[in-house]
DNA sequence: TCCTAAATAGTAATAATTACTAATTGTAAA
DNA sequence: TTTACAATTAGTAATTATTACTATTTAGGA
């Protein structure tokens, strides 16, 4: 609903306007970590004069806000965003750069290895598997 | 030393010419996963002329023959070259961007997901922890 | 030595992201 | 409700890593 987007980005301390909002919903119904563009292209079938920079600079602003996550992927230059801000880890296609959320907690409680002893204070990590989609793996290399 | 260095190109249906062989030195001499730019920098006080562009090219063909491999990490934009292509992952320090081997075997027996089921065709993954090297961590944030 | 495909240097083009700036807007106080 | 002002936006320019292009050079076999 949209007035529990409008209290949430208030009580961030986020205005809600009406371009903010309309990428909040674009972003929170997606289900394939959306480059920027995406976004973009999605947001202006409504909002027709809004600007890529806005959609830039409002997705960092959630971001630095904890309402999203982004993901940087290998095989896939640019970054993807991510609805979801649960811990939780990926996997990608190296065909068609599809990224599927892997929520499995054994990935979640991986032991430090013992190898970065005093030399690095960790602050997390995460797990990416590559491989093929179920399209991708049946088709033409 | 340079003959090996030689064989080892030919071997691998590459030309051996000087630009080649300085890049291999360089990174092969290289202990940080160092950006194509600091690579070109390094070469560069030999070579006075050659080419960026040359040295992306050769660190391409490089990784194509399986001699050298290439990291992308969270938290850095740049592409980083790697002279172990032995398994292994990394950690990275968030402030600096130093990039440090872990070759911890436990990390490299991690099962696969369940949860993954028949939709993708695995072909790997990698484990990236990110935090502070011991400089980052003493000093102010 | 000569020939040819591969490699190189120099430069231009591309693409994602960030920076800048004048105009607009949300909101809180008057 | 109006006003004032800082935050936000649109539009555009700048930046940066990487790739593309092309004329020239070079390695290595005939
Ligand atoms: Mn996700
Ligand atoms: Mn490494
Ligand atoms: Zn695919
Ligand atoms: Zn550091």
């Amino acid at each position: 609903m949209i007035n529990a987007a409008i209290t949430l980005l208030r009580k961030k301390g986020l205005k809600p306007t009406q371009q903010r909002l309309a990428i909040y919903q674009a972003l929170m119904t997606s289900r394939d970590h959306p480059h920027a563009q995406k976004i973009y292209r999605k947001v202006r079938k409504k909002h027709v004069t809004i600007s890529l920079n806005t959609v830039y600079n409002t997705l960092e602003a959630f971001k630095r806000a904890g309402l999203i996550g982004s993901v940087k992927v290998l095989h896939d230059e640019s970054a993807r965003y991510d609805p979801t801000v649960d811990p939780h880890n990926h996997i990608v296609c190296m065909k068609c750069k599809k990224v599927t959320d892997l929520f499995e907690k054994k990935l979640l409680r991986i032991p430090t290895p013992s190898e970065i002893g005093g030399e690095f204070k960790i602050m997390g990590y995460r797990v990416e598997f590559f491989g093929y989609c179920r399209v991708c793996a049946g088709a033409s290399p």
